[in-house]
DNA sequence: ACAAAAGTGTTTGTGTTACACCCATGC
DNA sequence: GCATGGGTGTAACACAAACACTTTTGT
């Protein structure tokens, strides 16, 4: 995202990316959020346009490579935003108040801060990433990026807590039904680790036994070495995702 | 939707609605589809542009209600279909060699044409009517418009024929989940009338007992009177369906 | 030997499919 | 009475939850 020049009609006008983009780590379900370079406690979810000649997803795969470092992402589109009032301009009023020189500094004239304040929809997306492979990166107008976990998010602007709402409802339909934990998970794992990842993503506890049956009658993943933690039980196996 | 001044900031810029609008009748399922009033055979999904100040689910209904006539129907999004490529220019350049002329009476300039013929992102909607309420109205572009068999459809521009089909495999599985079968029947039905429904949609056939055992444990269907058909069987029940 | 956790097997319950039967209606 | 199609009950089966037991590991 670049605020200089997104009104030489090199993008769409008032279409925008919103993405959610879940990782896993210490048994939690984290989104990845970057604060706002600016005075006043913006977070917002990793958004961008849609350039002229670029696909949706191609954009979308864009915002991600650009914070993420990674090209090579499972994404899904999962709802538009569309009301008539939905718009940037009570959070950039409120912006414009506490940051009145940065504006200046940024090269933000009247003409793009107009372009941005119009009422924009917003198509929503959302991915997994492997939490470790991300090499994280700010975009040029993020002062920091940061995983919080599903439960202790920070306040959003707009109506980006509502997005991450849904895109959670969206990714539990289809977590099942699509087979795509493991874009979560690293390359090998135990199902203990499955396990404690789908407790993270419900919010409740599975039975043990019964969940190793279900996620091994899927016939998705193969069985690797044991893994010895030295800890003085029965060692698990390592299984390892085969992708189709 | 107007052609003819489409371009003067009434409306949000490449972006679109279409709309896929199921009815049901003759044990059939059917698709609404208008032919447009030019020569060469164009068929197009009812479509639409987004007024500044309105909802695109505003939208979508006041598309809706154009061709139907019917101001509260049943309808969702299903996907955004955004690809780089894809544009009304390849059918928008066979329709202008095929209508020269028709054209200017339009009043359509070459500025409107460039508008209508960019990329444009368009937001799928799908709709379920019952098929004898609706009122059928041409578009102000449209020859006629038509109930075409999901198995007969004509050939339609651009992806619009894709859209009907990812339209239907979103409405399959959202069936008996979101239990909005009842859209498509009128005020009041039977169980068999309920089970020849679901059996277009899904193309297949029920048991005629397993099914109505199904469709009654749903709760959600209240029994009236017996319905005499004049027929040498056992009368059956008239149902309801119970808006929440 | 023992505790801890992994892995496997068995029983129970629930819901779906298949089969059989009974009921109402008009000729 | 009988053919026709609607409505209901029950047995068979498959799937999922709950329970119990065995195996492996390090101390």
């Amino acid at each position: 995202m670049n605020l200089k020049s997104p009104r030489e009609q090199e993008y769409i006008q008032q279409l925008s990316i919103d993405c959610v983009i879940f990782g896993y780590e210490d048994e939690q379900l984290k989104v990845l959020i970057p604060k706002l370079d600016f005075t006043g406690d913006f977070w917002a979810l990793p958004a961008g346009f849609i350039q002229q000649e670029e696909d949706i997803d191609e954009a979308a795969r864009r915002i991600l490579a650009e914070r993420t470092g990674l090209a090579d992402i499972y994404l899904e589109q999962f709802r538009v935003f569309g009301t008539a009032k939905r718009s940037n301009k009570t959070f950039m009023e409120r912006l414009v108040a506490l940051n009145p020189t940065k504006l200046d500094d940024w090269g933000l004239d009247l003409n793009t801060l107009g372009w941005l304040t119009r009422r924009f929809v917003s198509i929503g997306y959302y991915a997994l990433v492997d939490i470790h492979k991300v090499n994280l990166q700010k975009g040029n107008i993020d002062a920091s990026i940061q995983w919080y976990p599903i439960r202790e998010l920070p306040s959003l602007i707009m109506d980006h807590e509502e997005m991450i709402h849904i895109a959670l409802d969206t990714l539990r339909l289809n977590l099942d039904q699509k087979l795509i934990a493991y874009n979560l998970l690293p390359e090998t794992f135990t199902i203990k680790e499955v396990q404690e990842l789908y407790e993270a993503i419900y919010e409740r506890p599975f039975a043990r036994n019964n969940f190793q049956k279900k996620i091994l009658d899927q016939q998705v993943l193969e069985r690797l070495e044991k893994k010895f933690t030295g800890a003085a039980n029965k060692a698990p196996y390592v299984y390892r995702w085969k992708r189709y």
